[in-house]
DNA sequence: ATTACGGAGCTT
DNA sequence: AGCTCCGTAATA
């Protein structure tokens, strides 16, 4: 509803003259701004307002929508200041109490302003707009003259009692329009407002899978946590294949039976397909609520109407799902919970995981976190005893774990200008020659990383952004990884101008995706990149074709790892273990490992053994060891003492500043001053500024503070006290504030 | 986020 | 002296 157009209190009548004498009533109204704190408005006369109504203030010379807070800011205001509420929005449900908390709680924890955080939790345009209201047709007691076939289907469908647009009901009884307004005219169907939210009603006992014995136990352990109430924790914990998404259903129906409560089930954006969707739907019945960045405005509107008004049940979604108005909310599943996409970069900074972990804690609700690879966090909270821990052993299928082996590419490197060795080479032509298909893994999108001259050595950077640029052959463009910057590929040198020069250096998923044409030109070749898929259509369409084995060799970046189960898939080949071993990331081990297991855990999944070969640099390295001789136990171990050791999450607590200007001078300037102004305290200690490892982005410049503290510290505390003692930065410099950093980029 | 304000540099 | 432009502060 566009706040120019509403129904407005009334205004006030004679008044004026008492005004002055009577204090008015007044409520605190959070609006969706960049502010700390709500803004207090007067109350109009006989009105009441409650915490979470959603009402239309002035602000300025503007009217906008916010939502009536529980506190007012601890500041007063001059009284003169204060002006009225204009309306309470009647049509939008109002924020929960707990969504009010929870804002709080994020918001403190983050050191996001508020009203961001109070924006997320408004992230459906349209619930807040006038909707033209829809009308279909329900069932009406006229009788039609005459009762046709088609007239019977249609009055079968509509026996139902709901209201059915036009659309749904032709295609329902498979008649025409004429059909459905002959009716309407014999006033055996009547024209009724169609609902504006959708109710997803999914039926806990719809259709039971057959659980192993270790599911039905880990199944029993999650839904003894709904039974007990109140706050509970557990990690669901199994291999690749182990069915944790059928343990974890059998939670959410227990939370569906159990006082019909909401089901908030989050998912990394990219495992939100279809086919994880479907597996729902054959479990319970219906589809859930999806939430995710691809829904579009009008879903997300009935989605979010639905989610308040407790009509939807189930969501499932992608992080931002967990700022959803849930009225009910009795059990949190977090899938992949080692995902790092659950790490939200920009606006406000969050772990959607460990803000799940919250949501639940004030919702005094039980929260199942699943992965095959948890993050060490969860593992250490598991060692605290802060979590339970629920661990299926084996594969569902009974097959064993595939086969994982180190490729030494410093003994056997591929052949210059090549990418695949040898023995990839053999393990491919193995699988293909028993019908099975193979997949080669490479997490780098484009031709080429980089592109230089051999002429004169001339290296191809980012007009705006410290970084080479990485050919995209396909495209025929060379383009920034960063900031999207991109420019048609060269017929010469910009520096040296000499012709046919440009050499393309190192691996892509294009150039491997040559080699493997060039090596097996008889293979049927797919290629999984997010650049290279068009449209989800395009991708659903590559998936069926592979699951129905239409395809021998897969080439993929990080879109394989995730979602999808290729039954056919036998042999998985890693063009590059190290790509991530390198980046600056203090889980940067963790995360390779976490994806090497996740991708080579794709083969053979049902029938045959699979195997995994990953090249490396670095056959040594604890990563590799691990996966390589699949001894989880003994990497979490050694990854959990080196953290200790440097007392880093979770034995620590990292905070990041960011300081970007448009020149380094800008940037230093105001970070040198935010390092000088920072208090001495005993637990905690300020490193830097030091210039970004990615020194600009987009033409910003970027310097970067490390705040490490003791686990005990009182972090938030020490940065508030911080830079309530700095003035803001001006002059184009911005600080950006990253609690938990999970990059030092 | 949006808008009003005010100083700097430029036009008349 | 008057006017535009941009950076900054304030919005209750």
């Amino acid at each position: 509803m566009a706040p120019s157009d509403l129904p407005l209190f009334d205004a006030d009548l004679p008044e004026s003259s008492a005004r002055g004498a009577t204090t008015r009533a007044t409520v605190p109204v959070l609006l969706p701004l960049a502010l700390d704190e709500p803004y207090t408005y007067e109350v109009p006369a006989g009105e009441t307002l409650a915490p979470g109504d959603f009402v239309v203030v002035p602000l300025g010379p503007v009217k906008r929508i916010g939502v009536v807070w529980r506190e007012a800011s601890a500041r007063p205001v001059d009284p003169r200041k204060l002006k009225p509420v204009l309306a309470r929005l009647d049509e939008v449900p109002p924020l929960p109490p707990l969504n009010l908390a929870f804002a709080d709680w994020v918001a403190q924890y983050t050191l996001a302003p508020k009203g961001m955080v109070l924006q997320m939790m408004m992230s459906a345009r349209l619930v807040f707009e006038a909707e033209e209201p829809r009308f279909g047709f329900r069932g009406g007691s006229g009788v039609p003259s005459r009762m046709t076939d088609a007239r019977q289907r249609v009055m079968a469908a509509v026996a139902d009692g709901a209201v059915w647009s036009k659309k749904r009901l032709m295609d329902a009884a498979g008649v025409s329009a004429a059909v459905i307004d002959g009716l309407a005219e014999a006033d055996a169907l009547i024209r009724a407002e169609l609902p504006r939210t959708r109710a997803f009603a999914p039926r806990p006992d719809f259709a039971f899978a057959s659980l192993s014995d270790a599911q039905l136990t880990a199944a029993g352990a999650l839904q003894q946590t709904i039974a007990e109430g109140g706050f509970s924790a557990t990690l669901l914990d199994g291999v690749t294949g182990s069915g944790k998404t059928e343990v974890y259903f059998e939670a959410v129906a227990e939370a569906l039976r159990h006082g019909e409560r909401q089901v908030l089930i989050l998912l990394p954006e990219i495992a939100l397909t279809n086919q994880f969707l479907e597996r729902f739907e054959r479990r319970f019945g219906c589809r859930p609520g999806e939430w995710h960045s691809a829904v579009s405005p009008k879903e997300r509107a009935r989605v979010w109407r639905g989610v308040a008004l407790g009509e939807v049940r189930v969501v499932c979604g992608a992080r931002s799902a967990l700022f959803l108005p849930f009225t009910d909310l009795g059990l949190i599943v977090v899938d992949e919970e080692h995902d790092p996409s659950f790490k939200q970069d920009d606006r406000v900074t969050y772990q959607a995981r460990d803000m799940a972990v919250v949501r639940a804690s004030l919702g005094k609700i039980p929260i199942v976190l699943a992965s095959a690879t948890p993050s060490v966090e969860s593992i250490v909270n598991v060692q605290r005893g802060r979590y339970r821990h629920a661990v299926l052993p084996g594969r569902f299928s009974g097959n064993a774990l595939p086969d994982v082996e180190a490729v030494d590419l410093r003994a056997v490197p591929p052949e210059r200008g090549m990418w695949i060795s040898e023995p990839l080479v053999g393990a491919v032509n193995e699988a293909l020659a028993k019908g099975e298909q193979a997949l080669l893994f490479l997490n780098r999108r484009g031709y080429a990383p980089l592109t230089l001259c051999r002429a004169c050595g001339h290296r191809f950077t980012c007009p705006q952004c410290t970084a080479y640029l990485v050919e995209h052959r396909l495209r025929g463009r060379l383009v920034c990884h960063h900031c999207g910057f991109s420019l048609p590929f060269p017929k010469a040198c910009p520096s040296c101008h000499g012709e046919a020069t440009l050499a393309a250096s190192g691996p892509g998923i294009e150039r491997v995706t040559e080699e493997a044409q060039n090596r097996w030109p008889d293979a049927r070749l797919a290629v999984l990149s997010s650049d290279l898929v068009p449209s989800t259509a395009a991708l659903r369409e590559i998936l069926t074709r592979i699951t129905e084995g239409d395809v021998d060799i897969v080439v993929g970046t990080q879109l394989v790892s995730k979602g999808h189960n290729f039954p056919k898939l036998s042999f998985v080949g890693v063009v590059d273990g190290d790509l991530s071993l390198a980046t600056a990331d203090p889980r940067a081990g963790e995360r390779t490992f976490q994806l090497l297991h996740q991708v080579t855990g794709r083969a053979g999944r049902f029938g045959a053994p699979g195997r995994g070969l990953i090249q490396t640099h670095f056959p040594d390295h604890p990563v590799m060891r691990a996966l390589v001789t699949g001894d989880r136990e003994a990497f979490y171990e050694a990854e959990i003492g080196l953290r200790e050791e440097a007392g880093y999450p979770p034995f620590g607590r990292l905070a990041a500043l960011i300081v970007s200007g448009k020149t380094r001078y800008d940037a230093e300037g105001y970070a040198r001053a935010l390092a000088l102004a920072a208090p001495e305290a005993s637990r905690i200690q300020v490193l830097g500024p030091v210039e970004a490892p990615l020194a600009i982005i987009r033409g910003l410049h970027r310097q970067r503070l490390l705040v490490k503290a003791a686990r005990e510290a009182d972090l938030q505390a020490y940065l508030r006290a911080w830079l309530a003692g700095v003035d803001a930065p001006r002059g184009g410099v911005t600080l950006h504030i990253d609690v938990d950093p999970h990059s030092f980029l």
